[in-house]
DNA sequence: CAGCATAGTACGAACCTCGATATATAGCGG
DNA sequence: CCGCTATATATCGAGGTTCGTACTATGCTG
């Protein structure tokens, strides 16, 4: 899973959400690092929902404007949490790695 | 970044490697869930060698059979690092935006 | 000589994301 | 009214990474 695709999740993890909403959640979530373009958002979302990960939850005309809600299902939340405990798998066998790297010795080589 | 190519500085961090034995060392590193397909591992190493995080550390032919070694440099192991501080934190906001989410109540409704 | 493990190379297909474009409503400044 | 910005959804071609397979090659075993 990419990492647009993980913050698409993540962002519907406490509550349903239209898809403006996850652009601006998605970018607070990940502290500024990760802008959903409209593209990626809901390419994600069609293919999300086809995996029976996440699925639409009504909609509202606010406005003038549609707002289409989508959340996750348990399946989408099962999903995430296994996707999380990867990462952080990873990121701790990597750390240990790099722990018997030899140390640089920045100063006289 | 992408997770085979994740691991493939993950298998380096340590000391420097030749191909095939990043194929198997990523498979043990990650429990089994990384296969690093030959046409990844290769694409990927020129990919880090273009781009400054891998660097050639010399061949050796063994049984008739080359061997080319790789290794991080300086780059290349602070990229892995920053990826592992990105994994860590965005587990970490995922976990929070969880722990926020109704709980389930599977018998009843 | 056939089969297997090791070792590296090459290439088209598939998948996901990017970036741009289009449509539509409402508010603000000129 | 026109242009600009923010909100909101949708589509499409281009690009990058991975997948899957086929290929070359050596040495060992049968």
């Amino acid at each position: 899973m990419r990492e647009p695709t993980f913050f698409v999740l993540a962002a519907l993890a406490d509550r349903r959400k239209h898809g403006y909403a996850l652009i601006t959640d998605a970018e607070q979530l990940s502290e500024g690092r990760v802008h959903l373009k409209v593209g990626t958002l809901y390419a994600a979302l069609d293919r999300l929902k086809q995996q029976g990960l996440v699925t639409g939850a009504g909609e509202e005309v606010v406005d003038g404007r549609l707002r289409r809600y989508y959340e996750l299902t348990d399946d989408g939340a099962s999903a995430l949490r296994a996707e999380v405990a990867r990462m952080q798998a990873n990121a701790e066998q990597a750390l240990s790695r790099l722990r018997l790297r030899p140390a640089l010795m920045a100063a006289h080589g």
